[in-house]
DNA sequence: CGGTGGACCTGCTGGC
DNA sequence: TGCCAGCAGGTCCACC
C-alpha cells in the first residue's frame, strides 16, 4: 500500500485530530506482525499525550509526552484510522489506541508486513530500523550530485538503485517506475552508466512525483485511506504504473511494457525511455 | 561490498 | 460455479 506519499497523506490526515490527545488505553489484539509487538512496551504509552507526528521515510513517528515515540509501519497492507471508540474490532486489527477524546487509532494488517514498536525519542536516528537510511528525497539535501555520487562503484539497474532505502528513502514499487518515465530513462539501465546531469533530471522527477501524490491525496490501488477513511486521487494520474498495453501518455504511439525488475513489476516505454 | 532471489503473509482476480 | 495460479504498494537476510 504505502509508499512515501501514502504515509506523509497519513500523517497529515492525523495530526490535527492526534496531537494534543492522549493515550487511555492500548490495546494488543494480535501481537503477529512482522516484529512481535511488544504489549508491556506499547502499554508505556497510556497516560501520555501525543506531542507531534512526524514521517521518516515510510514510517510514521508518534512522539508522545513522558520522551517515547509511538513508531508504526504500515508494511504492504497495513491501514491505520481514527474510529470510535467502540467501533467493532476488525479481524485484522492487531492493534487499538484508546484516546481521551472517545477515538480510537485501529492499525489493522492482514498481511502482517507492518511494524509497530516503541522507542526513545531522543535516539530514533540511531535504532536499528533508521540508521541505515538513506537521504529523504523532499529534503534540500536530495539532487542529482546526490545520486551520482551514491551510485560510484555500483552496476545495479537505475530502477533497483531508486528503490534502495540506503540510498533514498520512501521510493517504492509504484513512484519507481512513474519518476523513471518522466525521467525518460530504461529502468533497466545501470547507474553505471548514466550521465551526471541525467541523474539532475532524475532528483527532479522523482521529488515531483512523490510531491505531486502528496497533493492528490496519494493513490489508492486497493485499499489505501488516510486516517479518516478518505481515498487518494493520484492512481489517475499514474502514467505508467499498472497500465501494461495502453498508449504512451506522451503520444509517442508506444505501448507501455510490464517487465520484472528485481522480482517488481515495472512499466516503462520502450520509446520514450532510454 | 554490491546484487539477486527468496521468504515472510493474506486476499483478490482472472483464466480454465 | 469452483478451483488455483499468479500477483499485490515492503523489508530483510542468505548467498554468490
Amino acid at each position: 500500500m504505502p509508499e512515501l506519499p501514502e504515509v506523509e497523506v497519513l500523517r497529515r490526515s492525523l495530526e490535527r485530530p492526534l496531537v494534543g490527545d492522549r493515550f487511555n488505553a492500548v490495546h494488543v489484539h494480535f501481537p503477529t506482525l512482522r516484529e512481535p509487538l511488544c504489549a508491556p512496551a506499547l502499554r508505556r504509552l497510556e497516560g501520555h499525550t501525543v506531542r507531534r507526528l512526524r514521517r521518516r521515510a515510510k514510517y510514521l513517528w508518534v512522539d508522545a509526552s513522558g520522551g517515547e515515540t509511538l513508531v508504526l509501519h504500515l508494511g504492504m497492507s497495513g491501514r491505520l484510522t481514527l474510529v470510535d471508540r467502540d467501533a467493532p474490532l476488525l479481524a485484522h486489527e492487531h492493534l487499538g489506541f484508546e484516546l481521551a477524546s472517545g477515538l480510537r487509532l485501529r492499525f489493522c494488517d492482514p498481511r502482517r508486513f507492518g511494524v509497530a514498536f516503541v522507542a526513545p525519542t531522543g535516539d530514533l536516528d540511531g535504532d536499528r530500523h533508521f540508521r541505515h537510511l538513506g537521504v529523504e528525497p523532499l529534503s534540500a539535501r536530495f539532487d542529482g550530485a546526490v545520486l551520482a555520487d551514491l551510485a560510484r562503484g555500483r552496476t545495479a539497474p537505475v530502477k533497483t538503485f531508486l528503490m534502495n532505502a540506503s540510498v533514498v528513502v520512501g521510493v517504492g514499487n509504484i513512484y519507481a517506475s512513474e519518476a523513471l518515465y518522466r525521467a525518460r530513462i530504461h529502468p533497466r539501465r545501470s547507474v553505471a552508466r548514466i550521465a551526471h546531469r541525467r541523474f539532475d533530471v532524475l532528483a527532479e522527477a522523482v521529488r515531483e512525483v512523490l510531491g505531486d501524490a502528496i497533493e492528490q491525496g496519494g493513490t489508492t490501488l486497493n485499499d489505501f485511506a488516510d486516517g479518516e477513511g478518505n481515498s487518494g486521487y493520484f492512481q489517475v494520474s499514474l502514467d505508467v504504473y499498472g497500465r501494461e498495453g495502453e498508449s504512451c501518455p506522451a503520444g509517442c504511439g508506444s505501448r507501455i511494457r510490464r517487465i520484472v525488475i528485481a522480482n517488481r513489476s515495472t512499466y516503462y516505454c520502450p520509446r520514450c525511455q532510454r
